[in-house]
DNA sequence: TTGTTTCTGTAGTGATCACTACAGTAAGCT
DNA sequence: AGCTTACTGTAGTGATCACTACAGAAACAA
């Protein structure tokens, strides 16, 4: 039987992002992976350099996915109000997350280790991450006109720690209506963006005050 | 030389906190904790059963020391207002979290992990993080009396998740001010009360509407 | 002095780790 | 048919894993 190649890559990867979801980097084995994916270990070292550069294709394909669950925000509508778009965002999110959330569960786990040699998994999932930001800080920045280059990083940072915090709430609880707490989260944005936009007004930049740092 | 009992064993925990922190529960290897702690492996398992519970232990004075950091705000004063109440308790969080983040950090890789068998350690943060979760709840709603029990709890909810979600922002980016980022959840948070207020509100049960599941 | 308790140092155990050497096999190409 | 490419299967490598057996050393008690 040949030609099994690119069904044995995805297999191989299937099963590593299981397992990787389930128990970190560490407890990733190829002893495991093999196991479960039905290959030997003499096949996954065919298709992959090592392990870290295996776990680095798992970041990859997962953060596809995920993308590809995002799309439906990424081309926004003019006609959206600003909270309507807001919300559709976060609903989005909630959505992507709880379809492929060996993504962020993985991501993060490799995010807070700090071993010495990095791992080029979380350097791959580092990136995909800063890349995330950034549209994200560009949206708020066309949303919130209001706002400076401070205040809608700000705005993204809040966004992207909610979505992290609500995941982790969720994965410890699934009983959690993620969509809801999500809801909640537009709301509280809403409101910090206005808070923002009172500090530090970009119409009138006399108004600029109180630990304004400018830059 | 003898009775270095209990110094011992603080070293021993020093060391596999540090490790832990850096590298997760795998990560973590005796031979690493011995070299690091200066004590030869039978040491450790003389004070300690397995590595399971060594983590255990580590999360415990972790827990122990992050509560420490945090009782500043855990005896509240009447003459506070609402919102300054909340701020201080988010300052004090930040605070507590950049004091000491071997607590969170391990933690929250600690929880993402889902192993089939359940680290005893893994076991102990969720059962303080659910403790915690309680007081919150308490706190919630003895602060915002307007509020149902659900509204509390959801409060509560997005206060974890915030402080999960800032403290991984912290991680990654060191630069971050999480202070000035607590600042604003604070803002965030009351918009969302009155938003969840709004909702159910508590006086008057005839209003009581929309997805109001009664308790 | 003799014992007892408390810890440390040495030297292992078998299991599992990431990874590899290499022969074997199936398909496509000519 | 013969050659090449693309995998798979077997059987290892040395290193490291959690953990242990056990003797010895340092303090206290009698």
């Amino acid at each position: 039987m040949r030609a099994h190649g690119e069904e044995s890559r995805q297999r191989i990867l299937d099963a590593a992002a299981e397992i990787a979801g389930e128990r970190g980097y560490d407890g990733t084995s190829i002893a495991l992976v093999s196991e479960r994916s039905g290959l030997p270990a003499s096949s996954i070292y065919w298709h992959f350099q090592d392990k870290d550069r295996l776990l680095a294709a798992v970041i990859e394909r997962s953060f596809a996915r995920w993308l590809d669950g995002m799309s439906a925000w990424l081309r926004p509508r003019a006609e959206q109000s600003r909270l309507e778009h807001l919300r559709l965002g976060l609903r989005t999110t909630a959505k992507a997350l709880l379809d492929s959330p060996e993504f962020l569960r993985l991501g993060l786990m490799l995010a807070l280790e700090r071993r010495p040699a990095e791992a080029s998994a979380r350097t791959r999932f580092l990136e995909v991450r800063a890349r995330t930001m950034e549209r994200l800080v560009a949206a708020f920045a066309a949303q919130f006109p209001e706002l400076d280059a401070r205040g809608a990083h700000s705005l993204a940072t809040l966004t992207m720690a909610a979505a992290d915090g609500l995941f982790i709430a969720h994965e410890l609880d699934p009983g959690l209506d993620l969509g809801a707490h999500f809801e909640l989260v537009a709301a509280g944005l809403l409101a910090t963006a206005d808070e923002l936009a009172r500090r530090a007004p970009r119409s009138g930049p006399s108004t600029r005050s109180r630990k304004g740092r400018a830059e």
